[in-house]
DNA sequence: GCGGAGAGTTCCAACGTTGTAATGTGCGTA
DNA sequence: TACGCACATTACAACGTTGGAACTCTCCGC
């Protein structure tokens, strides 16, 4: 900087002022520093600015798991919205561990990001006060706390699950499988797409059946076949399945088309998410596309917001994206 | 930091060596110190850390496309090894623009980080003099660019496609198609496996049919559901498929089975990558597991050694990881 | 009792940038 | 002519840390 400064003859100051756009300066005067930044290959270092400005450019996105395509899809479009905004993004995995998903929100790197987009997996509503103590921008993404301290921005998943599940209704099926439940859970993805689940039920004056209910431990392709093993198995009849995402939709069909189950002549298929890969299986498989687009953009901008804003107190913001029906080969009339 | 040394009744470097496990300190003055740290919640600013040790303790992974699962689980990989090392890592994607590719390589982002773990997708061989001017530490995936100045790691992509149509060929299979070409291209994976592909033919005396290999834009897959509808619809006789990569085979095998074709028994197909969808298909997709865990983990101990003695000229080092064939359903034995 | 080695600690400066306040310039107006 | 004001630029300090040199202290051998 010093260098550029000496070469087009002005202080130090003011390249920094030509480099961060300040108001005043003389059009001829920007040209020649531009130029020596030009020649002189100059860039800004920017730990030096970080340190003086506090702000690093850098936010960090937590998610469990990277090689779920929810969440590979997820970071892909905040790492595109972040992108317009000329921010860069650091990747933490959590690994569904509670103590990681905590060690990641305390340790040192934290130091290094001016927000923080933390999509809560482990943690619970209880935890809620343990974001308190942090004084880093942030805004939560997903189910598991509703009432922190910060902003959240989600799906609406009660109302997704309804729709998926009406969806099957319309095609007039009767005896609806729900995968991917967690026991007891009431507040996470889980528990909010059985209630929606549970009111289209209600809504079309259908039977709640327990034993329509598969249980898991995780949202995955194994737990999704898992479960619906165990269906099978047990020989309660079904010809619908609303799976809570889509690998436990995909994990669920093979299943089922090993058993000699036909889809959606037998059973009618509808996952959740809408990841690339359901508009390529066979059958592909009907879906709810939750806005990601969307989500992540809007939680960009609410991070923005705050770190724009430093020390300024800013309620709480929630924010639900719409959702969309998408409807495919898994659930088409037959 | 001033107000840990105050509480510990040191100064403050000797704050700094106790956080940077400096040999000499006295235990006693270690847990001093350790404990003011822990009263005062004290976390070292990396901003400041970075400007004066030029290290900031972060790399970037380049690649093309998250949402790219055989990419998603690189860059998993590539965490887990950077997270061994206290290493964060940004992600960017150059989204296969050479553009985008050269600007990530040249921008002012590249300030902020110790090194570059760049897969390479849009340059070519002819533009390794381009990474002569970046003196940023470099460590080069994939198969672009072989003989550049920085270190390269990467899979055996000639033996691997090899060994993937040796196994059709054990299968009895004679009539065996390439899915995922390039057309007129040399040295990338496409190239390299194509090779690897005709090395296997000729070793069994198998004639080289270019009706059989099927040329695609992408290794998405819609390029390989595409590529193999020309190819049904030509009318071409086969029973075997080598696809280039996973998901190229999974759009084909889709393709296949609409087209009443059944697999294994009339055609056996084989993917690359092994990304975790494969093992969940129907049916479940044999590939060659290129050895991602060690890809990542050798790339990143490179790229470590090449941080750690800055100005040192190191050698360009190359490194091919091991790779397995993985039979599943799609090969098995009818 | 003295010199010397080395452990343990401290002092100082510097990393490259930007915020603040101050200074310099030109122009219209009283 | 003097004044105020907007524009344009600059001087200086500070951000929080660490490298390197320098200092003190302890212990050992002679």
């Amino acid at each position: 900087m010093h260098d550029v400064a000496r070469l087009a003859g002005v202080s130090i100051k003011t390249v920094s002022n030509v480099v961060n756009d300040y108001n005043h300066i003389r059009p001829e005067t920007r040209k020649r520093v531009l130029d020596a930044i030009e020649t002189l290959g100059y860039r800004p270092n920017l730990s030096a600015r970080g340190l003086r400005s506090g702000r690093t450019g850098v936010i960090s996105l937590i998610i469990p798991d990277l090689r779920n395509a929810y969440f590979a899809e997820l970071a892909d479009a905040v790492m595109r919205a972040a992108d317009t905004q000329n921010l860069s993004v650091i990747i933490e995995q959590s690994g569904d561990s509670r103590e990681r998903e905590l060690s990641l929100l305390t340790g040192p790197r934290r130091q290094m990001v001016d927000g923080i987009l933390y999509s809560v997996l482990a943690l619970g509503e209880d935890d809620a006060h343990l974001l308190d103590a942090i004084d880093t921008p942030m805004v939560l993404l997903g189910e598991r706390i509703f009432h922190g301290p910060t902003d959240h921005v989600t799906m609406r998943n009660t109302e997704g699950a309804r729709a998926a599940t009406e969806h099957l209704i319309s095609l007039g099926r009767t005896r609806i499988v729900a995968l991917g439940a967690h026991r007891g859970e009431v507040v996470g993805s889980a528990g909010l797409r059985l209630r929606g689940y549970r009111q289209a039920l209600d809504d079309a004056g259908l039977p709640y059946d327990e034993a329509l209910v598969g249980e898991v431990g995780g949202w995955y392709r194994k737990e999704g076949a898992d479960a619906m093993r165990r269906l099978v198995a047990s020989g309660v009849p079904f010809d619908g399945v609303v799976a809570f995402n889509d690998l436990i939709a995909l994990g669920a069909m093979r299943v089922m088309q090993e058993a000699g189950l036909s889809i959606p002549a037998d059973v009618a298929v509808i996952g959740f998410d809408d990841i690339d890969e359901t508009r390529y299986t066979l059958p592909s498989l009907s879906t709810i596309n939750p806005g990601r687009e969307e989500i992540a953009e809007v939680a960009v901008r609410l991070l923005m917001e705050r770190i724009a804003s430093p020390g300024v107190a800013i309620a709480p913001r929630e924010h639900l994206s719409a959702f969309t029906v998408v409807p495919r080969e898994s659930s088409a009339a037959v």
